[in-house]
DNA sequence: ACATTAAGTGATT
DNA sequence: AATCACTTAATGT
């Protein structure tokens, strides 16, 4: 038995794992870089991960779960903007990184989930030695111009019941279940409404029989016509 | 049994 | 659509 075994740089599984989750996006060596430079860290749902203001040293990279991206008004009432799933990196982070600027957005945890810290640095040796990474930092930057420019439109076209069920689509999807853990106050705080508002709205949804609901639960009834 | 938190509702702006 | 003020219902100690 080899004594040096037990003391290997990192974790064999992870590695695999990370190779599994990336290939579709990433060159193997490149692969093989993240795993060695990135830190694999893990949080439970409802985590603050970055904040607004906070300077931005690392990339993160979804390896597992989701993270909401929201922003927030000078009342400190908050907005949601996007999700972000496997594969996914938040762009205005890759912007803030590059011109060392401070984070405008705050993400925070929606499941337990697995983030992969990438430095900084990295960024733009990458960019000039892989090409996919080069495709990959276009396309996510690309993917969330417009997740944003979706949020705007819905934000000014859209009244709030209309608002409240793509909410809801929202998070039947990224929670991969219609049965959603929720409190009308959390729902009133990311659509920065208020929860009597959303209490009357629901009611109405669920006399319309799109939803049932208890207290903190929400079941969202034959999504595929939603 | 009591306190706390979530949800429902009428009235007002 | 938001806010207030109040009620009712569910849950934790």
């Amino acid at each position: 038995m080899n004594n040096t075994a037990p003391f290997i740089p990192f974790d064999i599984k992870c590695y695999t794992k990370l190779h599994e989750k990336f290939e579709f996006l990433f060159e193997p060596e490149l692969i093989n870089e993240i795993c060695h430079l990135g830190t694999l860290k893990k949080f439970e749902g409802g985590q603050v991960i970055m904040d607004i203001n906070q300077q931005v040293t690392h990339i993160p990279l979804i390896v597992s779960g989701s993270v909401k991206i929201m922003t927030e008004d000078e009342e400190g009432h908050e907005l949601l903007l996007y999700y972000l799933e496997l594969g996914d990196t938040c762009a205005i982070t890759l912007n803030c990184c590059t011109s060392s600027a401070k984070s405008a957005i705050r993400a925070v945890t929606e499941e337990s989930t697995e983030l992969l810290f990438i430095p900084v640095e990295q960024m733009d040796t990458w960019m000039t030695t892989y090409k996919k990474w080069r495709v990959f930092v276009l396309d996510s930057y690309n993917t969330r111009v417009m997740e944003l420019l979706k949020a705007v439109d819905n934000l000014a076209f859209h009244n709030m019941d209309d608002r409240l069920k793509r909410y809801l689509k929202d998070k039947v999807w990224v929670s991969k279940s219609d049965e959603l853990n929720i409190t009308h106050y959390e729902i009133a705080n990311d659509l920065n409404s208020s929860r009597v508002v959303i209490s009357r709205l629901m009611k109405k949804l669920e006399k319309e029989g799109l939803i049932k609901q208890g207290r903190n639960r929400v079941k969202i009834l034959n999504y595929t016509e939603w």
